[in-house]
DNA sequence: ATGCATGAGGC
DNA sequence: CCTCATGCATA
């Protein structure tokens, strides 16, 4: 059974067989693929000068950077702080693919509360609330997720909670952190079909989304965990940073696509509660660690940019020699890399529509 | 609203 | 190791 749930046991790829416009997920590679200058040979063209060329890169961009590697230690701008706020969100999500079990996300288990913010409005709150039964929203504060976070966590150990265990090291650590990406992907077979990857109605569905929410009184981050009331077969609750993203059409357009089914669900659902009214908020409170952020100087990001301009898919080898030069720890600067391709192609996805 | 990070899957 | 979907931590 653990084969088959490991790997995306409901994947957002609604629309498996979209030659259309989307570039579902596999396919999106072949598109990555075809944009880029050669797939096989990109290590090799710069193999011979390689030197020449980060140098020339850096040359580019570093017109002000000239210390390299002079400090004895790293600028490892990583900072850990911790606000104490804990996930008020139900934890993070999905993670179906660890303890996911389809099962505990989709089926029962959703006695859990979470009670993000402080309860103050709990009136106002409660008819916004889907009846969810949760009552997963936030306060006032809009886009606060964590910034003021109350104290409060919630811990739905029955969606899914693993133990968490703390780590307390100056290097990142990566412990409660499960999400996964899982979400409707359904039947494919359906006649139906999947839905229509037509840019326009999506932006158009992502305003009125973001509008309507607004009308109701909900944050993005209330909209993310509330996500997990509706019992959706395989979607749990989403970050406040995704509700914001698909609001400002800066997810993929799969991504777009996948998600519009399940925000619509939660808006008729929402929208349907709130003439009922019901509620029942309830509180519980918790604290954990953080994460750490690194972040990365402009100096040395502007070294970046230059090298990615040249090279957008560095060797691990030359992601190497560039993090020695910018002092970075060399996973950091290949995980730039990686969000840089991942932004990269957002925009030229918007570009093209 | 975004930057940096994690992880499942796929090669 | 990459891509993708997502998230925590931040500004």
């Amino acid at each position: 059974m653990m084969s088959m749930n490991s790997k995306q046991p409901f994947s957002v790829h609604p629309i498996l067989h979209e030659p259309k416009y989307t570039p579902l997920h596999s396919s999106s590679e072949a598109i990555r693929r075809a944009c880029l200058p050669t797939p096989s040979l990109q290590g090799n063209i710069f193999a011979g000068f390689d030197e020449s060329l980060l140098q020339r890169a850096e040359a580019l961009a570093a017109v002000d950077i000239v210390a390299q590697k002079s400090h004895p230690f790293k600028p490892d701008a990583t900072y850990h702080t911790m606000t104490t706020m804990t996930s008020m969100t139900c934890t993070p999500t999905s993670s179906s693919a660890h303890l996911h079990h389809p099962s505990v996300l989709t089926s029962h288990h959703h006695g859990a509360h979470h009670q993000p913010s402080q309860g103050l409005e709990g009136d106002l709150l409660e008819h916004l609330t889907p009846g969810l039964t949760l009552g997963a929203m936030a306060g006032p504060d809009v886009c606060s997720a964590a910034t003021h976070g109350a104290h409060a966590a919630a811990h739905m150990s029955a969606i899914n909670h693993m133990p968490h265990h703390h780590h307390h090291h100056h290097h990142h650590a990566q412990s409660v952190n499960m999400h996964a990406h899982s979400l409707a992907s359904h039947s494919t077979l359906s006649s139906g079909l999947d839905s229509e990857p037509d840019p326009r109605e999506l932006e158009s569905f992502a305003e009125r989304f973001k509008q309507r929410r607004i009308k109701l009184g909900v944050t993005q981050a209330d909209v993310g965990s509330a996500l997990a009331n509706l019992k959706i077969p395989g979607v749990g609750c989403l970050s406040q940073s995704t509700i914001c993203r698909f609001e400002s059409l800066t997810l993929s357009h799969n991504n777009m696509v996948a998600l519009k089914p399940i925000l619509e669900a939660w808006l008729e659902e929402a929208e349907r509660a709130q003439r009922e009214k019901m509620a029942k908020p309830e509180i519980f409170s918790g604290a954990d660690k953080k994460r750490k952020r690194t972040s990365i100087a402009a100096p040395e990001k502007r070294s970046l940019e230059a090298y990615f301009a040249v090279q957008p898919r560095p060797s691990s080898e030359k992601i190497a020699a560039i993090a020695e030069k910018l002092d970075l720890k060399k996973n950091v600067v290949r995980v730039w890399f990686c969000n840089q391709r991942q932004k990269q192609k957002r925009m030229k996805f918007s570009a093209t529509h």
